[in-house]
DNA sequence: CTTGATGCAAAGGATTTGCACAAAT
DNA sequence: ATTTGTGCAAATCCTTTGCATCAAG
């Protein structure tokens, strides 16, 4: 199973003189099993445990700073936690994270239609303050539509 | 300077509960006079010192908590570091963001009339997915007019 | 073989916490 | 007077790093 995508990214390291480990693979295996997922370094060591397999924090560590300087995984901030998820192949430009602040969860929305709109208003600021833009991450954070459904108050 | 706000603070603080320290005074005194400006832990200790007074790290960390809780701050995450601004009294309910990757200058828009357009945006957002949403930040990164104009390759 | 990569354990840095004491209401 | 708040130092948590060894190319 992704032997293809795994082939792909070899290529990728070796033009850059790096080496695609037995532990780098496991790593990257993780992300691609789950292209819409977030992990942080524990959460991505606890998926390789699962399998019976092993790679050292250290290693984990190391990796995603590794991964995402080659835009391989991309980081993002969630509250007190950096998160990883695979960029490479999901060729999305504008991030638009919505938190819900009940359950928890995170809704990543990647280019949707809807993201012509925030386009606009991306451009529109470029021009109003000078700014060459590289990245634009949109955080949302508000109740799901689940949570609401259940009721009952959040704030006091 | 400022006893008006605070006196306003010493209120809420009671009507909770809480009490309006001498520490808390100072801490709420180096947003007061930079009510525009980002401040991590220690760099409201080294407001404070620079003033010749006095509050333990330990104190410092817990009184951002507080105060972000109790909503006189806003937290906002700056790649590695939490930085916390003033919120109360500064009316604004949407969050725009724009990093210079360069010089690492934080511009903070505020509710400017270009807003408007964001919040049709985040109203849009809401309907497509049902989702309350409470917070919006907007997070851009880029390379500011004052170092475009320096010149100079910023990516290889 | 050569050089980059890993694992371990120790170090580092930021944040939190237990406890005795201080001070705001 | 009470009870919250503070300072200190120790503890904790997350992340990084030095070094000897391993393995990918």
């Amino acid at each position: 199973m992704f032997s293809k995508e795994l082939e792909y990214i070899r290529e990728i390291l070796i033009s850059k003189g790096y080496k695609l480990t037995y532990q780098r693979k496991l790593i990257v295996r993780v992300f691609l099993e789950n292209p819409q997922m977030h992990f942080s370094p524990l959460d991505i060591s606890n998926q390789i445990v699962k399998k019976g397999k092993f790679v050292s924090i250290a290693t984990i560590y190391r990796n995603v700073k590794f991964l995402r300087d080659i835009d391989i995984i991309e980081e993002i901030i969630y509250g007190d936690e950096k998160l990883y998820e695979l960029k490479i192949f999901a060729q999305k430009s504008i991030h638009i994270h919505i938190y819900c602040i009940k359950c928890n969860k995170i809704y990543n929305y990647l280019n949707l239609k809807v993201s012509h709109n925030l386009i606009n208003y991306i451009n529109h600021l470029e021009n109003q303050f000078s700014f060459d833009i590289k990245k634009a991450d949109f955080s949302l954070k508000g109740i799901c539509s689940n949570c609401i459904v259940k009721g009952g108050d959040f704030y006091s």
